[in-house]
DNA sequence: TTGAAATAGTTGCATAACTAACTATATGCC
DNA sequence: GGCATATAGTTAGTTATGCAACTATTTCAA
């Protein structure tokens, strides 16, 4: 429930904010902003979603012509998917909403609080995905 | 992630087990567990999802013969919603799937770091939905 | 070198979420 | 009594997720 009522407002802000996008779109741009140019299956690895779900959210995304397809030029099968400059122009605004948002679920919690979700929540996640290799 | 991976566990587990049933479609089952004949309108409180939603999970779990609307006596407006014997069976299994599936999740953390994961997240449920009167 | 297996991406089908608009019933004030 | 308003639930349209099956391309080993 806390984590739907974050997701909730966030797309809230977003949208008061006057911006269309989701925040799996969102989700997808965040990356690219780090990277920009990368292949759909990095974004799945980044964004641990599986293929389709990006196939889906980029088929959206070039829509909006906020990303464009791009085809390796060294491997035929892979699409880079890159930003527009439209999306480029997004970046700061998203960003701030986004620490905004945050500031406004995390009142009166401290760092070290934070500190323990963080690592109990990468414990729980090692714990359902990392496989051991024989 | 942590809660990505979490959901699919169970669902995972849920299937291992011959059991054709969704997450969301048992996370109301739960609350009916806890209280028979519900309205869906509490429904929707308790699960924290909206009304639309209810209205479609309660269409697919009387599809699969695991719930029934009932109209009310008293207001003809709402519907409660009741479990068939078939859904009071399975109570036990999933509950028993659904606590071994923490387990999994929750190998090496303490039951400190459980408590402040629980009281952060209320506080940011708090922060973002509580609303406060004049 | 050729053919099996792996990898990248897409499509189809089912379920679920959100918003907005809708119907039906109940409440309450004048 | 009658009309405005609130409440319970449904429907329609868009987006997103999971799974399975599919195509295209690459890799690698016999």
């Amino acid at each position: 429930m806390a984590s739907t009522a974050v997701a909730r407002r966030l797309q809230k802000n977003f949208r008061a904010a006057g911006l269309e996008i989701t925040i799996e779109q969102w989700s997808v741009l965040y990356h690219l902003w780090k990277e920009d140019c990368l292949s759909q299956q990095e974004l799945c690895n980044r964004t641990f979603r599986d293929k389709p779900s990006i196939t889906r959210l980029i088929d959206n995304l070039e829509k909006q012509r906020l990303v464009k397809r791009m085809a390796s030029k060294t491997d035929r099968r892979i699409n880079l998917v890159c930003l527009t400059q439209a999306a480029i122009e997004l970046q700061d605004l998203t960003i701030l909403i986004a620490n905004q948002t945050m500031d406004e679920a995390l009142v009166g919690i401290s760092k070290d609080e934070i500190n323990v979700v963080k690592s109990v929540f990468q414990r729980v996640y090692d714990n359902l995905t990392v496989t051991v290799s024989a």
